[in-house]
DNA sequence: GTGCATTTACCGACCGGTCGGTAGGTCGTC
DNA sequence: GACGACCTACCGACCGGTCGGTAAATGCAC
């Protein structure tokens, strides 16, 4: 009857995570019900309750699959990079990527909705967004270590980093003005075009001869 | 019976926003139920109801409170300044003691429900946040022009201004580790310390004299 | 300064409606 | 005939908001 693969198992509940997810992103938690999710899922909440323990779980259970495509589109892309600087520069590139890309709603809930679990689900995602944090201290730290920026405080800068980056999910626009190549290059830049060593950033063409996407000085307002 | 004074009056109104507030940011809007705010007055709903239109008036006279405090506390005081450059670092220092002092609730608030009103107030409030993002656009814009900095994409870099220092809400803890002074002086350093034009910055000690709180080399990371 | 009309600030009770969640039945498939 | 998927029907609690009523303060004419 179907084309060599059932439908159902898990597949069936992952439609309805991000039925959910989608709902949850426009609405919020609390502004979304389960009557709602339900039709949104052409069905009733009792037929809905049949797959989903509660609106908690629910909620956990897309939080943590946001948090899956984070680590692997992410953070498992650039812990082997070598060069702090470098495993910074990138991983702020994809993180922008994720959060303008097309499966930002899940991330988006975790961002927003940061403190709306309680107990052990809510711990169990904090640990995991702290995990984030400490990486990037520690990148930090380690470039410091290194002379390969100036000396910063690691855990402002992973907060400024991750600031920025995760800020965006309040005003940009896919199809607005900025597309989200130009925001990741030109943010990347902002943070890291100054963070190098005077003494190395001072030399037109001698510093960062690595992945510099953009020239040294002349970067346009409009490329 | 009193000393010399009525507590009535638009005075008792703004307890009452100050109280909603509270509760609000804690808990979120759609979290907190005008019963719950009532009982934190010391009121039934009813007699809360006597004072307030209703729930949406009330988070939209909370966010136009914040936002009268936001304009005097931090636009107000940096609007005057000549230099592009120390315009924004002022602002930036004056934002973050903004969002990490005490009345920081109705900014909170602001932030967090940013899509919770709808119709003429939702456009009204984003009309006075648009304000913002386009006085901090300007500020880079005419920087650049001057060649303070070097040349930035100004929408990317107000809105990096702004992730970072509207993030802070997030993770800051007023009696955790670091000081919001530390914050502060860090964050400024961390986005403008390194947009400085490349002439000025290289020659160390003669690149932005004003405010340099940080030693250029120094920065200990338990200071 | 007394008496009275009016206003302010609040209350208990209640409205229609929606919330998250459940019990028990039906139906198609293996 | 067992089972999973989904339904109808329903639960108690709570939602935002309103009702009529009231005790106390205030304004004002005399």
């Amino acid at each position: 009857m179907n084309s060599g693969r059932r439908p159902d198992d898990g597949e069936r509940y992952r439609t309805i995570l991000e039925t959910a997810a989608r709902l949850i992103c426009e609405r919020g938690y609390e502004g979304t019900s389960m009557q709602e999710i339900a039709a949104a899922c052409r069905m009733t909440k009792a037929g809905l309750y049949h797959h989903v323990q509660n609106k908690e779980q629910l909620l956990f259970d897309i939080m943590s699959y946001g948090m899956d495509a984070f680590e692997q589109q992410v953070l498992d892309q650039v812990r082997h990079l070598e060069d702090p600087v470098e495993r910074l520069r990138e991983c702020m590139r994809l993180n922008i990527h994720l959060v303008t890309g097309g499966c930002s709603k899940e991330v988006i809930i975790i961002l927003h909705e940061h403190a709306t679990l309680t107990g052990e689900a809510r711990a169990f995602i904090d640990s995991r967004k702290k995990a984030y944090v400490r990486f990037l201290e520690d990148a930090f730290s380690e470039a410091v270590r290194l002379g390969r920026i100036r000396a910063v405080q690691p855990t402002v800068a992973a907060f400024s980093f991750l600031g920025m980056v995760l800020w965006i999910y309040k005003w940009f626009q896919p199809d607005g003005r900025l597309s989200a190549e130009q925001v990741s290059n030109e943010m990347v830049e902002l943070l890291f075009g100054g963070l190098a060593t005077p003494a190395v950033a001072a030399v037109p063409g001698a510093g960062a001869p690595q992945l510099s996407i953009v020239p040294p000085v002349a970067v346009g307002e409009k490329s």
